[in-house]
DNA sequence: TCTGGGGTCCTAGGACCC
DNA sequence: TCTGGGGTCCTAGGACCC
């Protein structure tokens, strides 16, 4: 707890909605909700506009489609979002050396450590002038929380929401926090807010008269001495710049439940190559493989085993995830597969590679093929020693009939020859309806195409605000 | 039309070691 | 003969966050 409210909490308003909106300009001002629009998606991203339909994050699509039927259905394109917060993240690192970003639209910026303020007028100049700059940049909105501690910042830019800044003066925070819901603080979930209101607490302040002794009592060791310093305002983590991820792990979630036990392992074997791809990707290697699963009544169970060093060999993860599969009973049906690593170490390929061949020069094995090598590895390969003999199959169960929906993702950029560029309105039975207007321009009006028309071709996203040297690459 | 995907941290029990 | 503690690693599950 620091006596100058110079710590930044950075939180884009519905970003993932409000990078669509600023993409599409027909979509400004309405109903916007971004997520999976298959039948078990739910929603990652409400605009305000459809918030007040009542739809929310984490919601069931199915169920936001019933409160706001009208509002725009949209996949997500975090390779665009990832892009546009890198230009964010940006504009962060140049108010300070200390930058810790917590997801793609969310960041703790220390503003003593990069000199850029030391007390609250300061910091409050330090904050507008942020949020122009993100506006000019990215033409998004962000709120902005000041404090002097990175919880109360936190809950400053929730305060602010949307497109605000709020400031709280160090000294009032206790006066502030205690009428707040339990649920304000950051880790108090469901679950640990239940716990507390069967326990009589309901607000902050009934944290702290309880003390310490009776929230550990309830909540145990770290979270109930965790939470009662929360609820007297005391909160002295640093903003920590630059975290090593610690686990990779890939899921998904099927269409409908699988039952067969053969294609349950070859999706597992896919799911182990895409984990092992990230991994790699990242130039880390780890030594511990879960497999997840989810049955079809919702009970999730994990599978863990740790070898005995770390790894980044697709064939040793697949193995080892399949032998967890065999402890596992499926009988019923599988709802969701994942497979993990943690015990994440900096191995580079060439250490593996000769730790391998060391290994296998003193079991006098012969030669194998090196990490240059072709290998058995990502989506379009499929597990070659899966019994059955089954094809490639896409990770919905879709064939070579790919449907349109798939072709042409709803939101997704396309070009045509003569209209120009444009973004997929919608697609099924054979046709895709395209709304032609871009970043720039007035709202374009729409046309539909047969799915297989030649003048029609996917493209990049193009930048939200012109200007030179701020191409915008993406999915 | 029930409930995504990618993470983090904590707890608790058993094994194993000193 | 009967019964210590502490520390670390592994596994499984759960809560929470965005």
């Amino acid at each position: 707890m620091r006596a100058a409210p110079t710590i930044l909490h950075l939180d884009m308003d519905a970003f993932y909605a409000a990078v669509e909106q600023a993409a599409k300009p027909s979509l400004r001002g309405k109903p916007v909700v971004v997520g999976g629009l298959g039948p078990r998606g739910v929603v990652a991203t409400a605009s305000y506009e459809a918030r007040r339909f009542g739809v929310h994050s984490a919601m069931p699509t199915a169920q936001a489609r019933r409160l706001a039927p009208n509002a725009a259905y949209l996949v997500p394109r975090f390779l665009l979002y990832r892009s546009i917060s890198e230009q964010v993240m940006e504009l962060l690192g140049r108010l300070s050396p200390l930058v810790e970003p917590l997801s793609l639209d969310e960041a703790f910026v220390d503003l003593e450590a990069g000199g850029a303020a030391h007390d609250a007028a300061t910091a409050r100049a330090a904050g507008e002038r942020l949020r122009r700059d993100i506006y000019t940049t990215t033409g998004l909105p962000g709120s902005v929380g000041l404090a002097g501690s990175k919880m109360l910042a936190k809950i400053a830019s929730e305060q602010a929401k949307p497109d605000g800044l709020t400031l709280i003066v160090p000294g009032t925070e206790r006066e502030l926090l205690g009428p707040l819901p339990v649920r304000t603080l950051p880790g108090v979930g469901p679950a640990t807010g239940e716990h507390l209101r069967r326990a009589g607490m309901t607000t902050v302040a009934e944290l702290a008269e309880a003390g310490e002794d009776e929230l550990v009592r309830l909540l145990g060791r770290a979270h109930g001495a965790a939470l009662y310093r929360m609820a007297l305002g005391h909160d002295d983590r640093p903003v920590v710049a630059e975290r090593d991820a610690k686990s990779v792990s890939v899921e998904d979630t099927f269409d409908v439940d699988l039952h067969d036990r053969v294609r349950v392992r070859l999706e597992v074997e896919r799911l182990a190559d895409r984990c092992v791809q990230r991994l790699r990707a990242a130039g880390r290697s780890g030594r511990t493989v879960v497999l997840k699963v989810r049955r079809y009544d919702f009970s999730t169970l994990t599978r863990s085993e740790t070898l005995r060093g770390p790894t980044d060999d697709p064939g040793v993860v697949r193995e080892a995830a399949a032998r967890l599969l065999d402890t596992v009973d499926t009988t019923g049906g599988v709802r969701l597969l994942g497979v993990g690593v943690s015990g994440l170490a900096d191995f580079t390929q060439e250490d593996l590679f000769a730790q391998a061949a060391a290994e296998r020069s003193a079991a006098g094995a012969a030669p194998v093929p090196g990490p240059g090598a072709p290998e058995p590895a990502g989506a379009d390969v499929p597990g070659t020693d899966a019994p059955g003999g089954a094809g490639p199959v896409g990770p919905r169960g879709a064939r070579a009939e790919e449907p349109a929906e798939r072709r042409w993702p709803a939101g997704h950029d396309v070009r045509h020859s003569a209209y120009g560029p444009g973004w997929v309105q919608g697609s099924g039975i054979g046709l895709v309806t395209v709304r032609f207007e871009q970043p720039g321009s007035p709202p374009g009006r729409v046309r539909t195409f047969r799915v297989d028309d030649p003048e029609l071709t996917p493209s990049e996203p193009l930048p939200l605000v012109p200007g030179p040297g701020r191409a915008v690459t993406g999915s």
